[in-house]
DNA sequence: ACCATGTATAAGTGTAGGCTTATGCATAGT
DNA sequence: ACTATGCATAAGCCTACACTTATACATGGT
Protein backbone atom coordinates (compact mmCIF):
# COMPACT_ATOMS: atom_id res chain seq x y z
CA UNK A 1 0.00 0.00 0.00
CA UNK A 2 1.34 3.45 1.22
CA UNK A 3 3.46 4.27 3.77
CA UNK A 4 2.46 5.52 6.90
CA UNK A 5 0.42 8.79 7.15
CA UNK A 6 0.73 9.17 11.07
CA UNK A 7 4.24 9.51 10.93
CA UNK A 8 3.88 12.17 8.44
CA UNK A 9 0.69 13.15 11.01
CA UNK A 10 2.63 13.31 13.93
CA UNK A 11 5.84 15.34 12.72
CA UNK A 12 3.09 18.39 11.55
CA UNK A 13 1.35 17.83 14.88
CA UNK A 14 3.82 19.98 16.70
CA UNK A 15 3.43 23.64 16.04
CA UNK A 16 7.56 24.28 16.10
CA UNK A 17 7.88 21.22 13.42
CA UNK A 18 4.98 23.11 11.46
CA UNK A 19 6.33 26.65 11.63
CA UNK A 20 9.65 25.26 10.59
CA UNK A 21 8.75 22.81 7.76
CA UNK A 22 6.43 26.40 6.30
CA UNK A 23 9.43 28.12 6.84
CA UNK A 24 11.59 25.84 4.81
CA UNK A 25 8.47 25.58 1.98
CA UNK A 26 9.22 29.39 1.59
CA UNK A 27 13.21 28.61 0.77
CA UNK A 28 15.83 26.74 2.40
CA UNK A 29 18.06 27.85 4.71
CA UNK A 30 20.66 26.79 6.93
CA UNK A 31 20.38 25.44 10.86
CA UNK A 32 21.90 28.65 12.20
CA UNK A 33 19.13 31.07 10.18
CA UNK A 34 16.12 29.35 11.10
CA UNK A 35 18.16 28.96 14.79
CA UNK A 36 17.85 32.94 14.96
CA UNK A 37 14.35 33.31 13.66
CA UNK A 38 12.48 31.03 16.07
CA UNK A 39 12.74 31.40 19.84
CA UNK A 40 14.04 27.86 20.76
CA UNK A 41 17.78 26.63 21.32
CA UNK A 42 19.99 25.33 18.41
CA UNK A 43 19.32 21.98 19.44
CA UNK A 44 15.78 22.15 19.59
CA UNK A 45 15.82 23.15 15.79
CA UNK A 46 18.00 20.11 15.19
CA UNK A 47 16.04 18.07 16.99
CA UNK A 48 13.05 19.30 14.71
CA UNK A 49 14.86 18.75 11.55
CA UNK A 50 15.48 15.35 12.68
CA UNK A 51 12.29 14.38 13.13
CA UNK A 52 10.83 16.45 10.06
CA UNK A 53 13.95 14.46 8.17
CA UNK A 54 12.76 11.14 9.25
CA UNK A 55 9.14 11.42 8.40
CA UNK A 56 10.85 12.42 4.90
CA UNK A 57 9.33 15.51 4.91
CA UNK A 58 12.99 17.75 4.38
CA UNK A 59 16.19 16.53 3.14
CA UNK A 60 19.44 18.22 3.75
CA UNK A 61 22.76 20.03 1.74
CA UNK A 62 25.90 20.29 3.17
CA UNK A 63 28.14 23.30 2.36
CA UNK A 64 30.68 23.92 4.35
CA UNK A 65 29.78 24.04 7.91
CA UNK A 66 26.05 25.24 6.90
CA UNK A 67 23.61 22.00 6.44
CA UNK A 68 20.77 23.52 4.41
CA UNK A 69 17.34 22.36 4.83
CA UNK A 70 14.60 21.91 2.24
CA UNK A 71 11.24 20.18 2.57
CA UNK A 72 11.12 17.08 0.43
CA UNK A 73 7.56 17.45 -1.50
CA UNK A 74 7.27 13.89 -1.67
CA UNK A 75 6.83 13.34 1.73
CA UNK A 76 3.86 14.60 2.13
CA UNK A 77 2.88 11.79 -0.26
CA UNK A 78 1.48 9.68 2.55
CA UNK A 79 -0.59 12.49 3.78
CA UNK A 80 -2.64 13.42 0.72
CA UNK A 81 -2.66 9.86 -0.43
CA UNK A 82 -4.17 9.32 2.71
CA UNK A 83 -6.73 12.00 2.41
CA UNK A 84 -7.88 10.79 -1.50
CA UNK A 85 -9.02 7.67 0.61
CA UNK A 86 -12.05 9.29 1.84
CA UNK A 87 -12.61 10.33 -1.68
CA UNK A 88 -15.05 7.42 -2.24
CA UNK A 89 -16.54 8.55 0.94
CA UNK A 90 -17.33 12.13 0.05
CA UNK A 91 -18.57 10.98 -3.04
CA UNK A 92 -21.02 8.87 -1.36
CA UNK A 93 -22.10 12.11 0.39
CA UNK A 94 -21.87 14.41 -2.62
CA UNK A 95 -24.34 11.47 -4.19
CA UNK A 96 -26.67 11.09 -0.93
CA UNK A 97 -27.17 14.69 -1.10
CA UNK A 98 -27.76 15.00 -4.79
CA UNK A 99 -30.28 11.70 -4.40
CA UNK A 100 -31.82 13.88 -1.37
CA UNK A 101 -32.19 17.27 -3.58
CA UNK A 102 -33.97 15.33 -6.59
CA UNK A 103 -36.40 14.21 -4.33
CA UNK A 104 -37.38 17.76 -2.88
CA UNK A 105 -37.90 18.83 -6.06
CA UNK A 106 -40.50 16.38 -6.51
CA UNK B 1 -11.76 30.04 9.92
CA UNK B 2 -12.88 28.31 12.40
CA UNK B 3 -10.33 25.72 13.29
CA UNK B 4 -6.63 26.04 11.83
CA UNK B 5 -4.63 22.86 10.31
CA UNK B 6 -2.75 22.23 13.51
CA UNK B 7 -6.03 21.42 15.69
CA UNK B 8 -6.97 18.72 12.82
CA UNK B 9 -3.50 17.21 12.46
CA UNK B 10 -2.65 17.05 16.03
CA UNK B 11 -6.52 15.55 16.59
CA UNK B 12 -5.49 12.88 13.95
CA UNK B 13 -1.71 12.04 15.37
CA UNK B 14 -2.99 10.05 17.89
CA UNK B 15 -3.20 6.56 16.30
CA UNK B 16 -6.49 5.28 18.28
CA UNK B 17 -7.77 8.76 17.65
CA UNK B 18 -7.25 8.14 13.91
CA UNK B 19 -8.47 4.37 13.77
CA UNK B 20 -11.64 6.03 15.54
CA UNK B 21 -11.92 8.23 12.84
CA UNK B 22 -11.20 5.82 9.89
CA UNK B 23 -13.83 2.81 11.64
CA UNK B 24 -15.98 6.11 11.91
CA UNK B 25 -15.49 7.10 8.01
CA UNK B 26 -16.88 3.40 7.17
CA UNK B 27 -20.31 3.89 9.07
CA UNK B 28 -21.49 5.75 11.71
CA UNK B 29 -21.69 3.97 15.22
CA UNK B 30 -22.57 4.12 18.92
CA UNK B 31 -19.83 4.43 21.83
CA UNK B 32 -20.57 1.16 23.23
CA UNK B 33 -19.87 -0.67 19.51
CA UNK B 34 -16.49 1.46 19.29
CA UNK B 35 -15.54 0.35 22.44
CA UNK B 36 -16.19 -3.05 22.27
CA UNK B 37 -14.33 -2.69 18.78
CA UNK B 38 -11.17 -1.00 20.31
CA UNK B 39 -9.16 -2.36 23.25
CA UNK B 40 -9.24 0.70 25.15
CA UNK B 41 -11.62 1.49 27.69
CA UNK B 42 -14.89 3.34 27.41
CA UNK B 43 -13.81 6.32 28.80
CA UNK B 44 -10.74 6.20 26.74
CA UNK B 45 -13.22 6.25 23.57
CA UNK B 46 -15.21 9.06 25.12
CA UNK B 47 -11.98 11.27 25.34
CA UNK B 48 -11.31 10.54 21.37
CA UNK B 49 -14.55 10.84 20.28
CA UNK B 50 -14.04 14.27 22.24
CA UNK B 51 -10.60 15.26 21.29
CA UNK B 52 -12.57 14.63 17.77
CA UNK B 53 -15.30 16.34 18.14
CA UNK B 54 -13.73 19.68 19.06
CA UNK B 55 -11.74 19.64 16.14
CA UNK B 56 -14.82 19.47 14.10
CA UNK B 57 -13.55 16.30 12.44
CA UNK B 58 -17.02 14.12 14.12
CA UNK B 59 -20.40 14.63 14.71
CA UNK B 60 -23.23 12.66 16.84
CA UNK B 61 -26.62 11.97 17.38
CA UNK B 62 -28.37 10.83 20.06
CA UNK B 63 -30.82 8.08 19.80
CA UNK B 64 -32.11 6.49 23.67
CA UNK B 65 -29.41 5.61 25.75
CA UNK B 66 -27.04 5.17 22.35
CA UNK B 67 -24.67 8.73 21.47
CA UNK B 68 -24.04 7.50 17.13
CA UNK B 69 -20.95 9.51 16.17
CA UNK B 70 -20.40 9.82 12.52
CA UNK B 71 -17.26 11.82 10.75
CA UNK B 72 -17.79 15.61 9.53
CA UNK B 73 -16.10 15.30 6.39
CA UNK B 74 -15.86 18.95 6.03
CA UNK B 75 -14.04 19.21 9.23
CA UNK B 76 -10.96 17.78 7.01
CA UNK B 77 -10.80 21.03 5.21
CA UNK B 78 -8.48 23.17 7.44
CA UNK B 79 -6.21 20.45 6.77
CA UNK B 80 -7.06 20.42 3.03
CA UNK B 81 -6.71 24.19 2.74
CA UNK B 82 -3.17 24.05 4.58
CA UNK B 83 -1.94 20.70 1.88
CA UNK B 84 -3.20 23.28 -0.76
CA UNK B 85 -0.74 26.07 0.31
CA UNK B 86 1.74 23.54 -1.18
CA UNK B 87 0.11 23.19 -4.44
CA UNK B 88 3.06 24.31 -6.60
CA UNK B 89 4.39 20.79 -5.31
CA UNK B 90 0.67 18.67 -5.18
CA UNK B 91 -1.27 20.90 -7.80
CA UNK B 92 -3.68 18.00 -9.39
CA UNK B 93 -4.03 16.08 -6.16
CA UNK B 94 -4.84 18.70 -4.17
CA UNK B 95 -7.05 20.65 -6.30
CA UNK B 96 -8.97 17.46 -6.42
CA UNK B 97 -9.91 17.44 -2.99
CA UNK B 98 -10.37 20.94 -3.12
CA UNK B 99 -13.14 20.72 -5.73
CA UNK B 100 -14.76 17.86 -3.70
CA UNK B 101 -15.03 20.11 -0.82
CA UNK B 102 -16.56 22.90 -2.53
CA UNK B 103 -19.07 20.65 -4.06
CA UNK B 104 -19.63 19.38 -0.20
CA UNK B 105 -20.05 23.37 1.11
CA UNK B 106 -23.26 23.73 -1.29
C1' DA C 1 48.35 25.45 15.54
C1' DC C 2 44.75 27.89 17.44
C1' DC C 3 40.26 29.69 17.94
C1' DA C 4 35.61 30.71 16.30
C1' DT C 5 31.55 29.05 14.10
C1' DG C 6 27.94 25.67 12.79
C1' DT C 7 25.73 21.45 13.84
C1' DA C 8 24.57 17.11 16.07
C1' DT C 9 24.13 14.27 20.03
C1' DA C 10 23.85 13.23 25.17
C1' DA C 11 21.74 13.75 29.41
C1' DG C 12 18.39 15.63 32.36
C1' DT C 13 13.96 18.09 33.38
C1' DG C 14 9.12 19.44 33.22
C1' DT C 15 4.83 19.05 31.28
C1' DA C 16 1.21 17.55 28.22
C1' DG C 17 -1.76 13.98 27.32
C1' DG C 18 -3.41 9.17 26.83
C1' DC C 19 -4.61 5.69 29.74
C1' DT C 20 -6.92 3.70 33.82
C1' DT C 21 -10.60 3.17 37.64
C1' DA C 22 -14.34 5.38 40.02
C1' DT C 23 -18.44 7.81 39.82
C1' DG C 24 -22.53 10.39 38.28
C1' DC C 25 -26.29 11.06 35.11
C1' DA C 26 -29.71 9.75 31.65
C1' DT C 27 -32.64 6.53 29.51
C1' DA C 28 -34.85 1.81 28.91
C1' DG C 29 -36.91 -2.22 30.60
C1' DT C 30 -39.38 -4.91 34.12
C1' DA D 1 -39.60 2.08 41.98
C1' DC D 2 -35.71 -0.60 40.96
C1' DT D 3 -32.10 -2.29 38.08
C1' DA D 4 -29.34 -2.40 34.04
C1' DT D 5 -27.19 -0.14 30.27
C1' DG D 6 -24.80 3.65 27.74
C1' DC D 7 -22.12 7.54 28.07
C1' DA D 8 -19.47 11.43 30.05
C1' DT D 9 -16.59 13.47 33.44
C1' DA D 10 -13.18 13.42 37.46
C1' DA D 11 -8.97 12.16 39.45
C1' DG D 12 -4.70 10.05 39.34
C1' DC D 13 -0.85 7.55 37.08
C1' DC D 14 2.71 7.15 33.84
C1' DT D 15 4.92 7.42 29.60
C1' DA D 16 6.28 10.28 25.71
C1' DC D 17 8.37 14.16 24.21
C1' DA D 18 9.60 19.03 23.57
C1' DC D 19 12.62 21.68 25.70
C1' DT D 20 17.10 22.90 28.17
C1' DT D 21 22.43 22.92 29.03
C1' DA D 22 26.68 20.62 28.20
C1' DT D 23 29.68 18.58 25.10
C1' DA D 24 31.80 16.58 20.97
C1' DC D 25 32.84 16.96 16.16
C1' DA D 26 33.70 19.31 11.79
C1' DT D 27 35.02 23.10 9.02
C1' DG D 28 36.83 27.87 8.14
C1' DG D 29 39.64 31.79 9.13
C1' DT D 30 43.94 33.82 10.87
Amino acid sequence: MHTDAGIVLRALADPSRRAIFERLARAEAPVKDLTAQFDISQPAVSQHLAALRSAGLVSERREGRLVYYRVAPQGLRPLVDWLAHYRSFWSERVERLDALLEELDE
